[in-house]
RNA sequence: GCGCUCGUAGCUCAGUUGGAUAGAGCAGCGGAUUUCUAAUCCGCGGGUCGCAGGUUCAAGUCCUGCCGAGCGUGCCA
């Protein structure tokens, strides 16, 4: 929190010093290095380059003027031109009683809400969910708890893939195969089964691929009895959808899936005709991009050469549907990396289509979960993994941790616990990798008690609430987390301070999380909150302290466990008092 | 062929405007416990950041070339 305060008084006073200078471009930043200080700024060296200014010099005018004796110690200039700030302990301990006070959490809220709009999980109807879709609804859902927390308007949208040629495949397998009793005990089993069957067929059978053919054209047309088993197909496959959402906390504000834009489609076709940005080839309504030299290889198909529209298509009637409605400052779509010349070619279009249209257009892209093999993740016969068995095997890998740990507690307890650590586990692992890079999915290292996991923090967090319950069984429990604001504080032990100091950097993180859509920061910060509460755990007894040092001691423990509580919360992880 | 992304310790991975001596965990070795939950903490060893050039006061980070991997590349999404 302080870092901002510091900034701003030295954006300031670059400003006086050189008024032409670009003070978004002056940061600060944490010291890489604890001996140089609290935080540091490199920006005047890049800023002396740019004016052709001698930067020792530039940093020696700016640390004369520059007044920030409230809340650091001496500035200093190093090497190059490095100043280095050193945080007073009296501005620490101030920041620290306003939380106490619930005045705060070690981060402001955006002063400039924005409206967001994040695209994410997007399953297919009559398909299980499988891994490919944890890193989308985990990413997405993270981003828009993120975005909320920071003050900011959000809308999710599960741009379900209802609609498509598999449809003509599945409308026979219903007629002619379906097994109602299977279908009311596993319904996506059930249509996956169908689907299967219908298209095994159509490889040896012309007829069979002709009734597809025939059944999509009905559906297509509106056909009545098609569209009410369409129809039912989707509530069914919702229904499941819906219970591993509910497991994973995820919700949706709207379920706008790809049928939803079939009306219009063909207004975007025509509307890009006669912008004359899409012409005929090869049959097809095709849009080409000469002047990008990333894309001039790469047209977008916009009509297939049998009339019917693309996702390219169906992406752009989304788009422009989801500005008209939603007016938002931001759309954010969180899909693989494969999808990245797709959502270029969309983007590149919708920008000559709506150049008015204000949104900033964000594809954030994710790598793919590898097995110990380093191959795309699969169960060992090859087959794809579903999310609900990767959940029970989560659960009940933890079941059997705990249960090993603690095994005096009654099984409804450690069943509750093993489902926080379990789940917590899978969007830990998930979350912590830069979301850029493959990962390899390892149940051993999820679920391991050291190391940065979910289970370490889950853990950190239980051995404060374990403080907690102590001190309210014991006849010392006077302790109120505002009363703390009243006391005086020494943070004289190294370990106080740095855990206290880290609390404050909390608001920055979030702010990286964000801009850069890159959860794994809050992670590390996390686990290194963690790391610094166990240093303080070890080295601070809390309820065997007396007088002052016990209520600033609990205090730091409360403080910590409400960041802790809350940035797992963020990351969609839920918090339990006892492993 | 072209494009995108990547190559960091034995293994799995971090690495915030280019910034100070490149960091964790695991694995290995050695310590700490009559505990506020040791599901923890501390210490030790371990690196030519794929290779070669370039830009810069400063490069894991930016540029060029090469080697290697994954993915994409006109009618799936």
């Amino acid at each position: 929190m302080l870092h901002y305060l510091i900034e701003r008084r030295l954006q300031e006073t670059v400003t006086a010093v050189c008024p032409s200078a670009d003070t978004s471009q002056i940061l600060v930043r944490p010291c890489v290095n604890s001996q140089f200080g609290d935080y540091q700024s490199n920006a005047l060296m890049g800023l002396a380059k740019q004016k052709k200014m001698n930067p020792r010099r530039l940093a020696e005018s700016v640390k004369e003027r520059l007044d920030v004796g409230d809340y650091c110690e001496a500035v200093e200039i190093a090497g190059a031109g490095f100043l280095n700030f050193r945080l007073k302990n009296s501005a620490v301990v101030e920041v620290l009683k306003g939380a106490c006070r619930g005045e705060h959490l070690f981060l402001q809220k955006s002063g400039k809400p924005r409206t967001i709009v994040i695209d994410f999980s997007s399953p297919n109807v009559a398909k299980p969910m499988h891994v490919g879709h944890i890193r989308s609804t985990i990413l997405g859902d993270c981003l828009a708890r993120t975005f909320r927390f920071m003050g900011h308007r959000v809308i999710t949208d599960n741009h379900l893939g209802d609609w498509g040629t598999q449809f003509g495949k599945l409308l026979v397998g219903w007629r002619r195969h379906l097994d109602p009793a299977a279908l009311a005990a596993d319904p996506i089993g059930e249509m996956e089964r169908l689907y299967r069957l219908v298209n095994e067929a159509c490889d040896s059978e012309a007829e069979v691929l002709e009734s597809a053919r025939q059944e999509l054209v009905k559906l297509q047309k509106g056909d009545p009895d098609n569209l009410a088993i369409w129809q039912k197909m989707i509530a069914l496959s919702r229904e499941q959808f819906d219970a591993i959402y509910g497991r994973l906390g995820v919700q949706f504000d709207f379920c706008l899936g790809e049928s939803y834009y079939n009306p219009r489609l063909k207004s975007v076709v025509d509307q890009l005709v006669e912008a004359g940005m899409a012409r005929e080839s090869e049959g097809a309504m095709v849009v080409f991009f000469e002047d990008i030299s990333e894309l001039k290889a790469h047209p977008a198909i916009i009509l297939k050469s049998d009339g019917a529209a693309n996702y390219t298509t169906t992406d752009l009637a989304t788009l422009l549907y989801r500005v008209e409605t939603w007016r938002p400052d931001e759309i954010i779509y969180v899909t693989d990396a494969r999808q990245q010349l797709h959502f270029k070619q969309v983007f590149t279009i919708f920008r000559r289509w709506q150049p008015q249209a204000r949104p900033r257009l964000a594809h954030v892209w994710f790598g793919t979960i590898l097995g110990e093999d380093g191959k795309p993740f699969k169960t060992r016969s090859g087959a794809i993994i579903k999310l609900a068995d990767l959940l029970d095997e989560a659960e009940e890998r933890a079941y059997q941790v705990v249960t090993a740990k603690n095994p005096e507690l009654d099984e409804e307890r450690r069943r509750e616990i093993a489902r926080i650590v379990g789940i917590g586990a899978i969007k830990y692992a998930d979350l912590l990798p830069n979301r850029q890079s493959d990962y390899v999915f390892s149940w051993d290292k999820m679920l391991a008690l050291n190391g940065n996991t979910a289970p370490y923090l889950l853990y950190a967090y239980t051995r404060i609430r374990s403080i907690f319950r102590r001190l309210s069984e014991s006849s010392e429990a006077v302790y109120q987390l505002a009363e703390a604001a009243d006391r005086p504080w020494s943070l004289t032990v190294v370990e106080e301070v740095v855990l206290a100091k880290h609390l404050l950097n909390l608001g920055l993180v979030l702010e990286a999380v964000s801009e850069e859509y890159r959860p794994n920061y809050l992670c590390n910060y996390l686990y290194e909150l963690a790391g610094h509460f166990a240093r303080f755990y070890e080295t601070c007894p809390v309820l065997k302290a007396g007088g002052d040092e016990r209520f600033q001691r609990l205090a730091l423990c409360d403080l910590t466990s409400q960041v802790l509580q809350m940035g797992l919360g963020i990351l969609g992880i839920e918090t339990t008092d006892q492993m």
